[in-house]
DNA sequence: CACCGTTCAGTTGAACTAAGCAACGGAATTCGG
DNA sequence: GAATTCCGTTGCTTAGTTCAACTGAACGGTGGA
């Protein structure tokens, strides 16, 4: 594709070839479906949890629990769409707000949280400068000001969130309503973590599990109906190989039942068997995909993360390029102290730079674990948990962002 | 050989600091009469 | 003289630094069999 001409037939032939997608969008994780597969009794139990609200009366706290893609947010999403509905049919003062607790820079601490909130009713509350009890006077001001007599604040990923900023301020959230006069605040917090509960205040937690809703892993059974559904829609008739929707789910079933992935495997395996011009979706074209989602997913992190992480994380791959055996935090820090000073910026501590290798740990880029060698100290022993085949795109990636 | 104190190379927690920001209040400036 | 703008001060959050205590098993020495 070198000259004008080519161009031309390539976007024509684009055009005119009978595309796989019928619709992408019912296979991207924003979407929510109409009916949810295997997931009734969790969304009755919700439903019947919330339902006191188009009474005008304030149900319990509910607390969810489940590993990542087994719909947790999907379903309450979902219920919390359908009781707004009912509601704006009814003229229920009824208002929602969904914060996911992990995003930077957003709501992953408790001033941000509250602030994020005042701002979604229309307060105007800055980034910093102030005090967090003043930053509580405003939002309730505000709340109560809007007279929504009912809200329902999702906090999604709300382990992450305790896990940053203690469980304090679960407390001064619970304690919110007592001091809300014309509103009602009802809480729905999703965990990830299994074990959040454990270690919390048992005041804060007797009052945000009121109610508990459980989410099982998916078995690859229920995947491939799930996968089964959405392709329906999603994909023109006829399009999906042999065997790749139950390769999907198993892929999906191996990592304790994440249908989200499976999800998004299909797709990319989609997109990916488009762009090279195929009828059908193969077994080849999920193996790719699950290798670009791996590659991407890390990108995409690396994108929001500060100069002196990619920084860390450059480093780290230099050196497992060069050795194959486990790494070290010294190596590590090493390394990148030479690199920082040589493009000029002011390195981190070390102690700084072992909590960047245990968030690196905790995203899944790589696999940490500390170890003791004996007399000779004490480490991080590290490991690429990604395939060495995405490591130069990686590299490349942030060699762009920093100007290397 | 079994046992035990030493030792290393970080880990981890807590206190502290610098950079940004907002609000406050007083000083300086502007304005209309 | 009143209203408005400017500017320094104070007090906040947050990312990162400094300080220091803590860790845990291999090493190497000891003593007993």
């Amino acid at each position: 594709m070198t000259n004008k001409k080519d161009l031309n037939k390539f976007f024509n032939d684009f055009l005119t070839k009978n595309p796989l997608f019928l619709n992408k969008k019912v296979l991207q994780d924003s979407y929510t479906p109409e009916n949810i597969e295997h997931r009734d009794d969790q969304i009755n139990t919700l439903a019947g949890i919330l339902a006191p609200l188009l009474r005008l009366e304030k149900p319990s706290n509910v607390f969810v629990y489940g590993k990542t893609g087994t719909g947790k947010t999907l379903s309450v999403k979902y219920v919390t769409k359908k009781i707004l509905d009912v509601a704006k049919e009814k003229n229920i003062p009824l208002k929602m707000v969904y914060l996911n607790c992990k995003l930077k820079r957003i709501a992953d601490t408790e001033y941000r949280l509250i602030a994020q909130i005042a701002n979604e009713f229309g307060g105007n509350i800055p980034a910093t400068g102030l005090p967090t009890d003043e930053v509580y006077k405003a939002f309730m001001k505000v709340i109560d000001e809007k007279s929504n007599k009912l809200i329902i604040l999702v906090l999604d990923e709300i382990d992450q969130l305790v896990k940053k900023a203690g469980d304090g301020m679960l407390y001064n959230i619970t304690r919110l309503n007592s001091e809300l006069k014309n509103t009602e605040l009802s809480l729905i917090g999703i965990s990830n973590d299994l074990l959040f509960m454990d270690g919390i205040d048992p005041r804060v937690k007797s009052s945000l599990s009121e109610e508990e809703v459980l989410f099982y892993p998916y078995n690859a059974i229920q995947i491939q109906d799930i996968l089964r559904q959405r392709s329906n829609v999603g994909f023109r008739k006829e399009i999906i190989g042999e065997g790749v929707i139950e390769k999907c789910a198993a892929f999906a079933a191996r990592e304790h039942g994440d249908a989200r992935r499976a999800l998004e495997l299909l797709r990319v395996a989609g997109e990916l068997a488009e762009r090279s011009n195929k009828i059908t979706i193969t077994l080849e074209d999920i193996d790719a995909a699950e290798e670009k989602i791996e590659c991407d997913k890390v990108i995409d992190t690396i994108h929001a993360q500060p100069k002196q992480f990619q920084l860390t994380l450059y480093s780290l791959l230099s050196i497992s390029e060069q050795k194959k055996k486990s790494i070290f935090t010294g190596d590590i820090y090493s390394v990148y102290h030479d690199f920082s000073i040589k493009i000029g910026s002011k390195p981190l501590t070390q102690r700084r730079v072992s909590d960047i290798i245990a968030e690196l740990d905790m995203m899944g880029i790589i696999n940490a674990r500390v170890v003791s060698k004996g007399r000779y100290g004490r480490t991080r022993e590290i490991c690429l948990s990604i395939p060495t085949s995405t490591t130069n795109v990686i590299k490349n990636v942030i060699k762009e962002s920093l100007n290397l």
